[in-house]
DNA sequence: GTCGAGTTTCCTGATT
DNA sequence: GAATCAGGAAACTCGA
């Protein structure tokens, strides 16, 4: 279940690696993702930025751009914090408490990465709550408030 | 063709 | 009362 990470590599700062498209076309593509028109500046100044900084990626196969999982997408934006423009942040680093702070616009990135314009915040929560049972996420009884469970890895900064 | 994992979608109820 | 969030169930996609 967890072979995913196996062969998709963890890179904190290159986490949204695409061979077939890269993030500045996904992001300069208004016929692909239309619902950024709504971002802020600031987010899609730096969505731009993030997709800059991926057209240096080259190391993953086609492959692992279809394996890679919401949980993954999540984490990677977490440790990308100059990438994430304060849609997730940390409420506990050590403990993997994270919140959710701009859930739309985290939809909005998941649909973009999954091409899949209909996404809402209300499917990915749904996708999140289904890692309870894997112990990839574990429930902290607050709102947009997840922790990564035992069985997520790569999230810890020492351990990366 | 079948199966399993990982979502995606719809719906309902609870909470804010 | 409306908006938002959480969870159940079923459908869907894709790789093995």
């Amino acid at each position: 279940m967890l072979d995913s990470v196996t062969h998709s590599t963890f890179l904190p700062n290159a986490s949204f690696c695409d061979p077939l498209m890269s993030w500045t076309d996904l992001f300069s593509s208004e016929e692909y993702y239309p619902a950024f028109e709504h971002q802020t500046d600031a987010d899609s100044n730096c969505l731009k930025t993030s997709g800059i900084k991926s057209q240096d990626c080259h190391s993953h196969s086609r492959t692992s751009l279809q394996s890679s999982h919401l949980w993954e997408f999540v984490r990677d934006l977490l440790l990308s914090p100059e990438e994430n423009c304060g849609i997730l942040e940390w409420e506990d680093r050590e403990q993997g408490i994270f919140r959710v702070v701009k859930s739309e616009a985290l939809a909005k990135m998941w649909g973009q990465r999954k091409k899949n314009d209909r996404m809402t915040y209300e499917k990915l929560s749904r996708a999140l709550r289904y890692y309870y049972k894997t112990g990839i996420l574990e429930r902290v009884d607050r709102r947009l408030v997840y922790k990564f469970g035992k069985n997520a890895h790569g999230w810890q900064e020492d351990k990366l």
